[in-house]
DNA sequence: GAATAAAAATACCGATTGGTATATTTTTGA
DNA sequence: TCAAAAATATACCAATCGGTATTTTTATTC
């Protein structure tokens, strides 16, 4: 790895946990500078502009709770263990999710909007992925007999993880676990009368 | 009411919508101008400062949908007809809640965290007033007999709060009803099995 | 270790930011 | 209708914004 890989990856690391608090567009390049202790001509040397920097951090952080999920369902061994893992690892995280600013997702999404076109379909995308995480595990139970055959994967992934989301959001808001812990219990019993055989 | 209370009124609601779709930090003054057509000046003559235009323009966006949401349930004259109405009144407006920019609960609540701590008790409360319609509602079906009564009102308007926001974000990121409308039926569905007696 | 190439720092740019002092216009009450 | 007061517009301010040309420093390669 050359120098200027080795900065860049710097930079992105760096500034990926500002970018999630701050926001995106509000993230100045002095608040850049500072928490790289770099200088605007090193950042520009190693980036086109701000929106590169941006949208490098938005992947770094989508791909770092992505990795971090799968290390959680790693080690669970049927379908329905990968579930309780998967709720699990939210009730084990919500805080330090909280004090990184929130799901990264959830917030390039409601930013991204109106603000941050070019970030909206990579956003698209870690939401579809995200999505199509629970419907496999999903899929994979109902085939190997661990889950009832009448369910709908696709419909219990967008609700979980819609529920999940508004859990996060709830909880921020508050400063309180609570409500996502309430989420977390529905989503557990969900799972053991509706989904498991 | 005055002149001065007219054009404050004005200001408010002419920038309401841009504080919502842009955001409350990413709204210049520039642009308040531009909607309002009125001048800086102004302005400033009718507020003290930035903040309090956008601390007024989020009362007034979560007032509105308050309010929408209240004329939605007033034609129903049950416990059980205010749930169905609640889920259709979602049902019904999610395109003109993409369109200005989404919810402005939601998107306050995400900007405040670390942009907006001015703001944030302020979302707190309207989240708290959002759960609380949804408790009341649930809590009026079981006093009457509708509901079930061994079910916790509490954990029911959070887990469907939660449920609603999700939903909300998921589709406006898709740019598609699908993912709401999957959430918003399986609301139905639980209201229907779990709630109603 | 010297020459060269690459990376980082410095110093600057015009545009835009939120905000204000002052001038002008418009309401308002007698 | 005519002053006084209130509201709005004009013209400006310093600070910060993202970005760049140039110089200095640091790696790299022979």
């Amino acid at each position: 790895m050359s120098k200027a890989e080795k900065t860049r990856q710097y930079i992105i690391e760096k500034t990926a946990p500002l970018f999630n608090r701050k926001g995106y567009s509000a993230t100045s390049l002095h608040d850049m500078v500072e928490t790289t202790g770099l200088t605007k001509g090193s950042i520009y040397g190693n980036f086109r502009d701000k929106e590169e920097v941006a949208l490098e951090a938005y992947g770094y952080n989508s791909r770092r709770l992505v990795q971090q999920v799968a290390e959680a369902l790693a080690h669970a061994d049927s379908a329905y263990g990968r579930l309780v893992a998967f709720i699990g690892f939210y009730r084990a995280s919500w805080q330090a999710i909280a004090e990184s600013g929130g799901c990264p997702l959830m917030n390039a999404a409601v930013e991204s909007d109106d603000l941050l076109p070019f970030m909206q379909p990579h956003v698209g995308r870690s939401f579809l992925l995200w999505k199509r995480k629970f419907a496999e595990i999903l899929e994979e139970g109902i085939a190997n007999g661990e889950f009832k055959n009448d369910i709908s994967p696709e419909k219990y992934a967008v609700t979980f993880v819609a529920m999940l989301e508004g859990g996060i959001l709830l909880s921020k808001v508050a400063g309180d676990s609570s409500d996502l812990f309430t989420v977390l219990d529905r989503m557990k019993d969900v799972v053991d009368r509706e989904i498991r055989k």
